[in-house]
DNA sequence: CACACTTTTGCAAACGCTTGCAAATAGCAT
DNA sequence: ATGCTATTTGCAAGCGTTTGCAAAAGTGTG
């Protein structure tokens, strides 16, 4: 195109803090990568010309050469979720920290050929992998072929190989529902995720314990399926309110259905928690927003996030840990939702 | 650590497609990268063997070369509040038809050394900057000093130098304090945005404009400045409460401060949109669960993300472009939060 | 002061890719 | 065939780093 002028601006490198302190090249490198064994009176001398010069490393050569980029790569479904949101800060905080740049991924771009998708990720600028994706089996193969580090955030490995972070989902569920129990509800409605992940069964099974624990029969036509998204809450529980028993409470599975219900429950001029009562699990920010504020079950995402960036960056360090499964506990927020049985 | 084993996985390079198809690692790159002039028939060998083999470019090597590392950086102050989710999903679309990929970055991560920060981002991978800040100005002279193509997202650059898109915000303003007008009310409190921001300023402007046009008098007492965010809206419109003569109708620069809003109108006991009508600017996704759904001015965040992109990828093919001012129409949507005055 | 270490430093090669330049090949008119 | 031009290809250098290996400086010891 234009060549009359540099294609980039010159960039401070190696060479020019080299040359200003008058070390090598590679006396440079050494101290500002890992810290070799290099006399401290040098180490100061180079360090003060990098900040004179503004020196900032090549991600890309740095890479290239075999070090780290000090990149990770976050793969999520999307951002548009609140939830993703939470974790993406947290995630961010913690790399903040450790001086760590972030790759965004989203999994909406691959339809398919996820294999080659998480190759490329893998391959080259990042030095680690979070994933905070539903149905992950796919990509896990071609990451442990590949030794790449990686850690799995909200969803669990069924081959046990992964490290992941959690958090107490039977637990959560198990509270939610004994929760509405003991404000005296009886039938108590179910809307599910999607039930290939694991925290959606994990839910489920605790919503039954709960019952079993209170012995209330388990009514199957009181569980109705959803997929942790909004029109999917708003059809589920417009079919839990058609049933010729309705429940008094309904238990969603995530938030973001939690309001969809609350919409149909609107929609049918019932009031809540009035006439009906609602729980969520997660704890999005929106769940404090929404009228009434929704009750729910609080995971701690942000820090679900930070903890995943330190095991990762753990793993980065020593791949050759045995694989780590942390899980977080989760807590009952009592907000507007919910009210105790007329 | 342990060095007996590779670092990492060896990859698929250009070199194994070369051996492969018999042709010289530089037709290789050539066909792989742009397109010079390389026969029709010795492509279609590269690209099939690149399929064959699982090639995938090593976007470090590449910029490093000074080829395109086919990254774009995304700066934003954080993931946080549902408008910015909405401008990355445009963009990270957008991306994903060029195939490019995407470096998030956010501001709180260098409090005052702004410029080292951009220079650290301008400098190796990304190849433009997309850049959805307050505040702005500090960074762009980094970045035009260093000619690095970027575009500014609801935004201006006072200078006119930079590429921006934004949207209608006075006309929206207008638009909206001129429906609240139509309704009734005489009476309208303004919660305002940062000030230093432009978009808080027109928005300001918009809402002086259509008071002038209906012969409202403009009441100083009714304008409060927020700061975009829900907590200060909150504050806001209690002080607005609190007025001897209080508003029957608030326009909030922005839906977050609409919501904060919200929850103070309704501590008081008073109904929403009965008592009070009230209306926002943005339309997150949020503003359709809350209850009352939220009335409000719609800026096309999508559509302004996947814009921007178009724009910063011309600029990257072209970086002589003369700048830019794309600016997208803001839309009023009705919902719940307004009624005619009683 | 020589000798054997130990700590620091420097050189050179390599990482995967792009690109200027020159060489090879093809195309076409003589 | 012979030249000439236009198209295609290959070679080599270079992008900014890291790192193995060897050389240079220090430190102690006898």
């Amino acid at each position: 195109m234009n060549k009359s002028m540099p294609r980039k601006y010159r960039q401070v490198t190696i060479m020019d803090i080299a040359r200003e302190t008058g070390v090598s090249y590679s006396t440079v490198s050494r101290v500002l990568s890992g810290f070799e064994f290099v006399k401290d009176e040098t180490r100061q001398r180079v360090l003060e010309a990098a900040r004179r010069l503004g020196y900032v490393a090549h991600a890309g050569a740095r890479s290239l050469a075999g070090g780290k980029a000090n990149i990770i790569g976050l793969l999520v479904p999307g951002l548009d979720n609140g939830y993703i949101g939470e974790v993406a800060r947290g995630i961010d905080e913690e790399l903040a920290r450790a001086s760590y740049d972030l790759m965004l991924y989203t999994t909406h771009r691959q339809r398919g050929k996820e294999s080659v998708y998480v190759r490329s990720i893998a391959n080259g600028l990042t030095d680690g992998l979070i994933l905070v994706v539903p149905l992950v089996t796919d990509y896990l193969r071609e990451l442990q072929v590949q030794r790449f580090p990686y850690v799995l955030v909200d969803q669990s490995d069924p081959s046990g190989q992964s490290n992941v972070v959690d958090a107490t989902n039977w637990q959560g569920a198990y509270e939610a529902t004994e929760y509405l129990i003991k404000l005296g509800h009886r039938r108590i409605g179910l809307i599910t995720g999607m039930m290939q992940i694991a925290s959606a069964q994990e839910r489920l099974e605790g919503y039954r314990a709960a019952l079993t624990s209170y012995n209330i029969g388990f009514d199957p036509e009181l569980v109705v399926q959803g997929d942790f998204w909004e029109p999917t809450g708003y059809q589920a529980a417009s079919i839990l309110l058609d049933l010729e028993h309705p429940p008094t409470a309904i238990f969603a599975s995530n938030d973001l259905s939690a309001f969809g219900a609350m919409e149909a429950i609107r929609e049918r001029g019932l009031r809540i928690p009035a006439d009906i009562s609602i729980i969520g699990f997660d704890d999005i920010p929106q769940a404090s927003l929404v009228y009434p504020k929704l009750t729910t079950v609080r995971q701690p995402l942000d820090e679900m996030g930070r903890v995943a960036v330190r095991m990762l960056l753990d793993l980065i360090e020593d791949p050759d840990q045995p694989a780590r499964h942390v899980t977080l506990a989760t807590q009952l927020i009592v907000r507007d939702s919910c009210q105790a049985i007329g």
